[in-house]
DNA sequence: TCCTTTAAGCTGGCATGCTAGTTCGCCTAG
DNA sequence: CTAGGCGAACTAGCATGCCAGCTTAAAGGA
């Protein structure tokens, strides 16, 4: 399945660089040496990936130097990296004490749902009012493609439909940067997520929920579109809430 | 006027350090040297205040060995605190090239308010449901002083308090993510801001709109709150938009 | 035996030197 | 006089070495 995504995700804001024609008498390199990234952005974005699929779960200590003989650079590279992370709070450095994966508070987890459910339901909004043809046609198709992930049963694959079909209300409106605090909070709430996915019923349950949207929007019904978000959007949170019930030790407070 | 604001301000995930009982042998330190911030913390500060306020204009370069002077420190400390700037979209660093303080796009602008309108109403309901009687004790003081200011015509100071009115409502609910995220948006926002705010009629207006924010969160009017505060924010986006038309040149695009 | 103290080994923060890419001005060639 | 190219002076990225604070455990005294 080739659903292309869009890099919405690398924030931050740097021109890309030339290709630097790499130096030849250095080491070669265990990094994917051509490359217009940065060292730092591609260790930042390695950890990134590793911290929200959980492969470096909650109060994992993130061992730097490790991370230098891992990636074949020096400590800099690695703790701009980890900088970055404590800024999105994704790790948490505790000056000469050592640094670790940040824990998940039930807190947090609440907030940044109401931000995602608030945005998104005024995005949608929008959307019915000013979306193009052509972007509900892109909707449509990913719907079509949501339907037979459902009918495969295939639950990593309509994991990502189902982020495609959030971030197309983006691209199509071009809200740059409301995307990108969505990205953000996304990242966070991921993290939890894909605890409680397991469960195949509930994805045709979110099909339904995405055709009930993408239907408002074809039809230019705002209101309507905003409650079907709102509908959705809480029902995940109601979810995660009656997720965190039954297993209370894996966060915070 | 003292309006007693708790940092909500610094972003980022660090435990503080202990005073570091200053080295006694190095530099006095131009940079206040008792302190536990780092002092990439400190020039991180600086700067986004500078670039805030308007002290460092867009399109301003930033020059990095001249504040390695200014600040008595080295170049990474201020490299660390411009790429976090960079990563806030603050300034732009362009690699073998220079950094130098972002442009202003009228999208950006408009999205941010977007994001913070609809941030902003569903705190409010919430607050008018959860909020408890201290807190709208506190709110009532904020009230009293905001009257006090614009009878003074103390522009900058009632700003301050519009400021703070807002945080109130969101350290009442102790909703701290909810916040950084205001935060963030409203360093973008009050960069334009700035520019429209000597017309004195607006403070009164402004004045109105929070008095009948604050009566239906006292009144616990959930649905009246969401509405009085999206007619607020939405009166603030539109005097944006006219300003954009009167100055265009000011911005990007 | 137990408590205190001290030293070794971690950690992150910071300074500095070096490399490489970009820009711009000057000098030369046509 | 103009156009092209070469070099000096910027820039940011990266590596490395050093320093200071925290943790831990071992050693010594009560």
């Amino acid at each position: 399945m080739s659903t292309r995504m869009v890099g919405v995700t690398a924030g931050g804001a740097k021109r890309p660089r030339k290709s630097p024609a790499n130096p030849l008498g250095k080491s070669p390199g265990r990094i994917h040496a051509m490359s217009s990234e940065s060292k730092a952005d591609q260790i930042y974005g390695a950890l990134k990936l590793a911290i929200v699929t959980g492969e470096l779960p909650p109060e994992a200590p993130i061992d730097k130097i490790g991370l230098c003989a891992r990636f074949g650079v020096s400590r800099l590279s690695v703790t701009t990296a980890v900088n970055r992370l404590a800024f999105e709070r994704l790790v948490v450095v505790e000056p000469q004490r050592g640094s670790y994966v940040s824990r998940i508070r039930i807190s947090d987890v609440r907030q940044w749902m109401m931000v995602r459910r608030a945005l998104e339901v005024e995005v949608v909004g929008a959307c019915a009012q000013h979306l193009g043809d052509d972007w509900i046609e892109r909707l449509d198709r990913n719907m079509a493609y949501q339907q037979t992930a459902v009918k495969s049963g295939d639950l990593d694959g309509f994991h990502q439909l189902d982020i495609a079909f959030h971030r197309l209300l983006i691209e199509g409106l071009s809200l740059d940067r409301v995307g990108e605090i969505l990205e953000s909070v996304r990242t966070h709430v991921d993290r939890t997520r894909r605890l409680l996915l397991p469960e195949p019923g509930r994805m045709s349950a979110t099909l339904k929920e995405h055709q009930a949207i993408y239907r408002t929007i074809a039809d230019r019904d705002a209101k309507a579109a905003a409650r079907a978000m709102h509908t959705h959007l809480d029902r995940v949170l109601r979810e995660l809430e009656a997720f965190q019930d039954r297993h209370p030790n894996f966060f915070t407070d």
